[in-house]
DNA sequence: CGAATAATTTTTAGAAATTATTCGGTGCTCTAAT
């Protein structure tokens, strides 16, 4: 018997009198939309393909999840990135009291997965990362759906991993062409031209598409951008009286561990180091802990930080210098998430940015290095597959599956070692110049900077804000701690 | 490319100075051996 026959929704497009924002406080008990949404969700409504750069906590996830509430016209589709983002919403949606959510990743057993891909119709949100997406076998049951709206979030990603780290993300196009062109919504908190285009090219190349573009700039966030010798010692001085939550960037895993461990034992409060060499327990425990108060400070890679909720996060400093001005922005941007007064605090180092070159460099001579098989056989191809790094396979495949294949590769490839090289220089200028961060800021994303504010940059007034004024609740436990209680007090939080 | 560490030499019997070496970011998924 068949059981999907049975089961089958039908997808019926029932459209409310309501107006949204009487829908939105039936549905979603909200009194008004934030800056953004409502454009979003009308546009979407009207049936056409939207890309919405909204800043973080603007309320993202309601935009797709309005418009299946208000017309069931089929499923919704999320692609994201990272497996935690989609454990994240599923649960929040669960919670909330809708039942028919499911995330598709490596964590679902090869019986639930079964299972779940066999009743894949009965779901009203899927979640999906672009790497199973990919895949030929989970993509023919995505054939078979209703696809209602088609989500990209954090949809920067598809520019800034997909040439390289996750090529997977450039197979989206070809994917939403076998879906038969689905309305799509791409989000994200920043974009400058360059992404944008990317995005464009690589998620709307047949449809119209409408724009819902806000601001970058933080109001709340003073910029300041430090040179010295001494970073460690700079460091010390800037967090001995810093009674609130904050994170500290750095370009290499061994150094975030240094440093951590090293103000671990001059500071009366927990600091911690998280990045991609940490189990992923460690990952979670850390995460939690620090959005508890449990850890005042983390140092981290790149790792951390996407899809991170925590409100009165009120320093980010750049310990290292990051290698573009919008991994910047993304990164800084985590500090007063609840519009109170932060931080943002470069230490720059000339020489700083080598890093990024180095490793911008490598990537581009492995990228390089694969060309030699561009006119090989299938077969030939094969028998170069055991010499070829991980990364070199994958591209390799994203090639051969794409229309655009060796050409496309071929003309990206020198356009984006160009790009990346320009993001590094654009840092450095960021780093360097004595006119005013904040406007720099909004002239890379295209933005005109709108009116003068008092508290702005180091470049325009001197005067360090007070970042101090909300202290967190001192956790008794962990005030004034002597070294050897620290390490019990770790070892009893597990980490 | 450059910072941190390891290894060697220099200087004088443990330690300082010089030179050589190593390492460097982001995540998904699947598979095979315990």
């Amino acid at each position: 018997m068949n059981l999907n026959f049975i089961n089958f929704i039908c997808w019926k497009k029932v459209t409310t009198n309501m107006t949204l924002e009487a829908f939105l406080e039936k549905t979603f008990h909200f009194t008004r939309f934030h800056e953004g949404q409502k454009e979003t969700i009308e546009n979407l409504l009207r049936g056409k393909s939207t890309l919405s750069i909204l800043p973080t906590g603007a309320g993202k996830s309601l935009c797709y999840q309005f418009p299946s509430y208000y017309q069931q016209t089929g499923q919704t589709v999320i692609v994201s990135p990272l497996i935690s983002l989609m454990e994240d919403q599923v649960s929040l949606l669960r919670k909330n009291g809708e039942k028919s959510v499911v995330a598709i990743n490596s964590l679902l057993e090869k019986r639930s997965k079964k299972y779940v891909m066999s009743r894949l119709n009965h779901y009203r949100f899927i979640f999906i990362s672009p790497e199973s997406l990919s895949q030929p076998e989970i993509l023919s049951y995505f054939k078979e759906l209703q696809i209602g709206l088609f989500v990209v979030d954090e949809a920067h990603c598809i520019s800034q991993w997909g040439h390289d780290f996750r090529p997977s993300y450039l197979a989206l196009k070809e994917i939403k062409a076998q879906l038969s062109h689905p309305l799509t919504l791409a989000l994200t908190a920043t974009a400058t031209p360059e992404v944008k285009e990317d995005i464009y090219h690589q998620l709307f190349d047949v449809e119209e598409v409408a724009e819902v573009c806000q601001s970058v700039n933080r109001e709340n966030i003073y910029y300041e951008v430090v040179e010295t010798e001494d970073k460690l010692d700079y460091l010390e001085t800037f967090l001995q009286d810093k009674k609130v939550p904050g994170i500290i960037y750095f370009s290499s895993k061994k150094e975030a561990d240094r440093v951590s461990d090293w103000l671990n034992a001059r500071l009366p409060y927990l600091v911690q180091s998280y990045h991609a060499d940490m189990s992923n327990d460690d990952r979670i425990r850390i995460q939690e802990q620090f959005i508890h108060d449990d850890i005042r400070v983390l140092c981290a890679t790149s790792a951390f930080g996407m899809g991170i909720n925590k409100g009165n996060i009120r320093f980010v400093v750049h310990y290292h210098v990051p290698n573009s001005l919008e991994n910047f922005v993304q990164e800084s941007g985590r500090a007063g998430r609840d519009g109170k007064q932060s931080l943002s605090l470069v230490l720059y180092q000339p020489g700083d940015e080598q890093i990024h070159f180095f490793l911008q460099e490598q990537t581009y001579q492995e990228k390089q290095d694969l060309l030699f098989l561009e006119n090989k056989s299938a077969v030939d191809r094969q028998t170069f597959l055991s010499a070829m790094t991980d990364s070199q396979k994958k591209w390799l495949n994203q090639i051969e599956t794409s229309q655009e294949g060796w050409n496309g590769y071929k003309q990206t490839l020198t356009k984006k070692k160009r790009q990346q090289e320009l993001n590094i220089f654009k840092m450095m200028d960021y780093c360097q110049t004595s006119a005013c961060r904040r406007e720099m800021i909004q002239h890379y994303f295209n933005e005109q900077s709108i009116k003068k504010q008092t508290i702005c940059c180091d470049n325009c007034c001197h005067e360090q804000p007070d970042i101090n004024s909300e202290p967190v609740e001192e956790k008794q436990q962990n005030n004034q701690l002597t070294s050897q209680e620290k390490l019990e007090k770790m070892f009893f939080l597990g980490i």
